[in-house]
DNA sequence: GCGTAAACGAGACGGTACGTCGGGTCTTTAA
DNA sequence: TTAAAGACCCGACGTACCGTCTCGTTTACGC
């Protein structure tokens, strides 16, 4: 197996890249993260940033990315109502405590860097959201929704009332939220 | 009535400031937008524009206020569902077209800059919110809902959903998307 | 008699402008100057200024002026070397303690500005050299020079070597000094 | 022979710095001269300047050494009248022509910026006075000047009448100056 | 070992925007 | 008419980052 010739990257460089990133973005938010200052505080040049990430959004991503290296599983319980609960609570931990900010920070980015917003909606948002229309796609196969019924809807409610938390701060990321949003959906597709 | 002393304030200084910022934004985006820049094409020096708006943000603000002068009037036909449609289709076409960016782009600097991210919040997110909880209100007066239901849940899914049309872009912000919501509304508070 | 009609200059508002001017040179030196700052400090409107000021250089000049209201009268003893000593003293003298920051502004901005530089050569500094060049002619007129002397050269050198110590302050403007310049002067002169 | 990491100083933006601030006092005067303007001139960017110098007065001082790179070495004949002679000329030659303006600016600069002052007057002027003082010295040494005789007294008058005609102009740097100033000399350190 | 080659740190480079300060001017009300 | 107040346009200040570049150094690979 050949190897490609020359120095080979240092993942020491990367990951205190990303470690250095993420602090950033908590303790001054992101409005502070620069290129510059992540190199500085990482103890890496420059050069080495610009070499793997385009932007500091890219490196942010990548971070979110590492952290939570998979989108939550689908549950599989054969019946809809607790499928939804685990899904939904699994979903709604994942956006609390160290990823709000930075899942907000993702968010603003998306709408000023049209690159990245690109990028952002079709990779991230838009995977999310079919994992869960596969979720109620399962239930609808076992008769559980009717055919009439927009799951899109139902779909799109959910993530965008987690969103809307996650910007708009106007109420905690926690169970109850969660099994509140499960209620909302029993109520959109059910009878 | 005494007057203060001191030349007045610009009203075309500070139209101009305003035009030129959407102007700006709507055709480079808010990532193009800076102080300098505005001031440049408003013909305006910088100290103007900071001894009026403190960030860029403020000045897109004031814009956005000057557009739509008002919230939309809160209608009162005496029926919770055409009252309903009535407010939501006002909402969502106030948030289409020339609005869109704007809006998306405030959120955006909500996320970023936390001092206008307050305010933002409070004095702008809260309004809308506060408004449509009275409407609720008024049904609830009329026996049009009942006691039990989360008012607030219904105008969260309400405010939740619009934003994420106007962030993620996922489908347009037509009247059917304006009834659409209407119908989720009522079949939350609903029976 | 008829007085021009409108409200009269404020002599309050002249004192306080010069007054201003010179201690903040005082405190904080002339590059901490500017209109601003003597408005401010004077308790008066920067348009009170500049209605009757045309820059810093000329507030601290008439400062200067009304200070030390005349140029030291010439002495006329009689003798020269008791002439000198008296009109040097009283030259160096005059220099002293609160003018040496102002005057060394003075040749500053009239370095710095070619319309201030051309009034102070003038109308001040050259002002000065007639002064001592009449007292230089008086001896010539006793007999106490000789004919071939270079007149100008003596005043240049007096001047000089004062403006020197203003500038430079290599050495105290002190009364050993203003009788050195008397002995350098009677060198020059002399036999 | 290790060199320091990093890319090199850019030689070609000092030179146009200089070039370019020295061109700027000589057209417009020192009073015209900005940093911001400097860098313009000089197809650099702001920072640049500001990373190497502290002050434009540093850069037209830097200019102005760069000019006459050294200061005019010390002759030595053997005897008074001429080493003196020769060193005034040049020094008056120095003086004249383009460096006039610059040298005037730096005096100027030195009144009002305390910093820049207190090492011009060490570093530029000292060392000149210090010069001439080595070559009384070697006068006296010779036996050719008494030991009574106040040297510092002698090179103040030099110094003092050479900067008078710079920065008052009310005669021209000529030879003529040169060699009347070295008779000025010879009558304070002679008989 | 020895050359090739890529990645690394360091840091200078031309730019653009930041938010502030002061320069002069202008426009109001009050004396 | 002068004065105080204060807004106006202008342009420089000194700093921070941007993204690029040029150094010398380090670490792998293939010969």
């Amino acid at each position: 197996m050949r190897r490609t010739p020359g120095r080979p990257r240092s993942e020491e460089a990367r990951r205190a890249v990303l470690a250095s990133a993420v602090q950033i973005v908590e303790e001054d938010g992101y409005g502070a993260l620069t290129m510059e200052r992540i190199a500085r505080a990482a103890g890496v040049s420059k050069q080495t940033v610009y070499r793997w990430w385009p932007s500091k959004a890219s490196v942010v991503l990548e971070a979110l990315n590492e952290g939570a290296r998979t989108i939550a599983p689908l549950p599989d319980t054969g019946e809809l109502e607790s499928d939804l609960t685990a899904f939904l609570r699994g979903t709604v931990r994942g956006a609390r405590s160290r990823s709000t900010r930075l899942l907000a920070a993702m968010m603003a980015e998306a709408q000023l860097n049209e690159a990245f917003g690109e990028s952002f909606r079709r990779e991230f948002l838009g995977r999310r959201r079919q994992v869960m229309r596969e979720l109620l796609e399962h239930a609808r196969t076992r008769g559980e929704i009717g055919g009439a019924v927009d799951l899109d809807r139902a779909v799109e409610v959910v993530f965008a009332t987690l969103w809307y938390r996650i910007l708009v701060r106007n109420a905690p990321l926690d169970r109850r939220f969660a099994d509140e949003l499960c209620d909302t959906v029993l109520r959109l597709v059910g009878g």
